[in-house]
DNA sequence: TGCCATACTTACGAAACCGTAGGTTACGGT
DNA sequence: ACCGTAACCTACGGTTTCGTAAGTATGGCA
């Protein structure tokens, strides 16, 4: 199915052969667009079917090219994943790391927690694949890795807390494992369900997080106000 | 465990020859002992390679017999990753079912912690097959729909309790999945590190789950006095 | 117009796997 | 000692997939 090709960057509308009774005009790209189609086609094939469950013809094919030239931008299978993953894990990162900048420990899981439902809902694929297992399945650029990355930035912010209030740093770890994992997890459900929208999710978590099942808020409300 | 044949009864290590100078003496094992073997061996391989990593030789193997053995006992690949993953997701729903019975919900929430750190840690390869993705990927016997399960007792629970307390109950879902979700992958970052000891963590999440970060305890404690 | 780099193909080689057909060995009861 | 049956093996057939070698079209530019 889909003899797609095109369906990558294609902003300008190409020479798009209309309703043109031609032969399928050879789409012939250049280098890089090709490999930005690629990324992209790879992209979703990997989330729907995992690493290995995918087949580099597969990913030619759906590009309407022929495999040769997937070896030709991206040596091979794991070359295309590498930079797929590679990408995803910046997105993210980027994302939460450029949320967690506020003052008060509250604004700042508010403001994460937002960050990562932000990530799952506009890239939905690239989560997928974080959420599954990587080819080598080992230590590095597992989710589990990657939320590591994450936990370890709460961690540091929490330590300091911590430390201010007289808590044990040492438990700092546990409780940003805790939390991220209280997100992570949350997220993944919503991405399929998406039931309440992002801020009022958002909202719940830290309303969970933040007073504790003892004291809940009954109607919690997001310090920051967003539209989208 | 068991590296070669003969891991059920004789732990003494390497085909070992004895006394009798004859051929590798054939261990011929009985049917059901075999198949237990397998199912072990299985859920190892499973564990660390996932299941399009691990090919139905390589178990054969590893269990001192032939390929067709292991289709004689389950009829193929998935007949053996179905059993485990059964198995396991038993194992683990009984385990933490039978945790949440307790009165008061936050006894509830103790137990249901501790359980879950208990199944991890007794079974951590079951855990880890649970948590990676499956043959089909999608819906069923996916990790996913394991904590769905778990996390719609939650629910109900938290529904009850909601409602009792005048919140909405429609938002017991999103609680459920975040609690199940914070203990899932604290359980997944202890299985690595196992830093403080299992009573220690689930007090610690008890005490973030129910104090929530602005109220938390300096030194939690468990109700239930635990040893191991 | 004619050159040539770039984008892309067809056609295989080799390896890894799943699953099966059909034959062989050894154990336990008689 | 004999025999039936449970346990196990060797040897393939048939696919799928990765990766590569070698050749073809296309479009910009001197």
């Amino acid at each position: 199915m889909a003899i797609d090709n095109s369906s990558a960057s294609n902003s300008k509308g190409k020479p798009s052969p209309a309703p043109g009774a031609r032969r399928t005009r050879r789409v012939r790209m250049t280098g890089a667009e090709r490999r930005e189609q690629l990324l992209d086609i790879g992209r979703t094939l990997f989330a729907e079917r995992g690493y290995e469950g995918t087949s580099v013809e597969e990913i030619a094919a759906k590009a309407g090219v022929s495999k040769p030239v997937v070896y030709e931008h991206f040596g091979g299978k794991e070359g295309l994943y590498a930079v797929v993953v590679d990408r995803e894990m910046r997105q993210l990162l980027d994302m939460v790391t450029g949320a967690l900048t506020a003052g008060h420990p509250r604004e700042l899981l508010e403001q994460a927690a937002f960050a990562l439902l932000d990530y799952i809902e506009t890239f939905t694929d690239g989560f997928r694949i974080l959420v599954r297992d990587s080819p080598v399945a080992q230590s590095t650029g597992t989710f589990a890795s990657l939320i590591s990355d994450i936990a370890t930035q709460v961690e540091d912010i929490l330590g300091l807390e911590f430390k201010a209030r007289g808590f044990d740093p040492k438990l700092a770890p546990l409780y940003a494992q805790a939390l991220v994992g209280m997100v992570a997890l949350t997220g993944q459900w919503w991405v399929d369900t998406r039931k309440p929208k992002k801020a009022e999710v958002a909202a719940h978590l830290v309303n969970l997080a933040w007073h504790g099942l003892g004291n809940l808020e009954a109607r919690p409300r997001l310090i920051g106000h967003r539209k989208n």
